[in-house]
RNA sequence: GCCUCUGUAGCUCAGUCGGUAGAGCAGGGGACUGAAAAUCCCCGUGUCGAUGGUUCGAUUCCGUCCGGAGGCA
């Protein structure tokens, strides 16, 4: 049996992944399918980074700039998505290319990850939630060491979101957390992927790379765009989620200086650069290429050429 | 020119009644299975401005010099 060959594209925010899966799908026949949590959404497109028409280059971008900003999306929509996304895309006899900076997303996609089929119940939750507020998710914690010793292992009695959800998902399943994890890998991988990471040697460059392009984004219309979001939408929750939403509404409302949002925004990427980093870093299968120790543009994708090349005569 | 204050971690500053130092921020590392651009955990050695003196011992006290801030002429 033949597994679906797939290229995926991943790297921290800024080091060039859009640019380089554009170059890449223009040579191998390929359409894009992104791994962004936030690009998905229609109303953001200057905070996101989102490639424009022209850049796309006539490229087909699948999973971008498609959903209303009310609507939730979680792991379980993109995955039956980007799956079905991917059949269409071979069935086209094309090359699908994941590229994206979520890296949840990316793992669980490639990995074949299984969820199960429960149903969220708001209530549940929102008991939980004020459960844990009352004592700083102190009987939550015992709680779960009790049903899913396994997992409170691994979850800190802080991390409210992940302690509500190991605990909701054995109250609606029956099932623990750990016995869930080791369902959901039982089915290998359709897929056969050949991972390309974008990074910088000099961690220094990357950050002024990230501060030049958040500079960039003001000078395009962020600040504008910021504020139709936030005049149209009564319900913000996800874009308080999204960098450059959640820092510059408090300038919007009054409450702090344009110029002390916008470093906010610049350190806020910065860390987000870096914890993608700590993510993408564990898996051994990514190719690196380092942006900073290449020349030019033309290099990089020379170096990718002779990862792909490799992969595709396997 | 004189007087006062000041020089300690990348930054802002504590502190040591003389036994070589510690907070916040910045930064670094890590975790991650249905909100993931979210959420959470861990991490503080630095010629204590330079140099001479007193002392068993000085970043701490004294002298000189070099930066910085303010005041008076």
């Amino acid at each position: 049996m033949c597994k679906q060959k797939i290229l995926v594209i991943v790297g921290p925010t800024a080091s060039g992944k859009t640019k380089l899966a554009i170059e890449l799908a223009k040579k191998y026949n390929g359409e894009i399918i992104s791994a962004d949590s936030m690009q998905i959404y229609k109303e953001m497109s200057i905070a996101t980074a989102k490639p424009t028409k022209e850049e796309q280059e006539g490229i087909p971008h699948h999973l971008m700039d498609f959903l209303p900003l009310d609507k939730p999306f979680n792991l379980s929509d993109y995955l039956n998505l980007a799956k079905q996304k991917i059949k269409e895309i071979s069935d086209r006899g094309k090359l699908p290319i994941i590229a994206g900076g979520t890296g949840l997303y990316i793992n669980s996609l490639i990995d074949n990850i299984k969820l199960n089929e429960s149903e969220q119940d708001e209530n549940l939750r929102n008991e939980l939630y004020r459960q844990a507020k009352q004592d700083n998710g102190e009987s939550l914690y015992k709680l779960l060491c009790e049903i899913d010793p396994e997992s409170a292992k691994t979850i800190h009695q802080n991390n409210t979101i992940r302690l509500v959800r190991a605990i909701e998902i054995y109250k609606l399943t029956g099932k623990t957390m750990t016995e869930h994890k080791l369902e959901s890998k039982l089915e290998p991988s359709p897929y056969d992927v050949c991972i390309i990471g974008l990074n910088y040697e000099d961690r220094e460059k990357l950050y002024e790379k990230i501060n030049l392009r958040v500079d960039i984004m003001l000078k395009n219309g962020l600040e504008e765009e910021v504020r139709q979001v936030y005049n149209n939408n009564k319900n913000l929750k996800t874009a308080y989620n999204a960098i450059g939403y959640k820092e510059l509404i408090p300038y919007i409302e009054g409450q702090d200086s344009l110029e002390n949002c916008i470093e906010k925004i610049k350190q806020e990427s910065r860390r987000y650069a870096k914890r993608q980093l700590t993510w993408f870093r564990r898996d051994k299968r990514i190719n690196w290429i380092y942006v900073d120790k290449e020349k030019n543009f033309k290099n990089i994708i020379k170096k990718s050429d002779k990862i792909i090349e490799t992969f595709i005569s396997l």
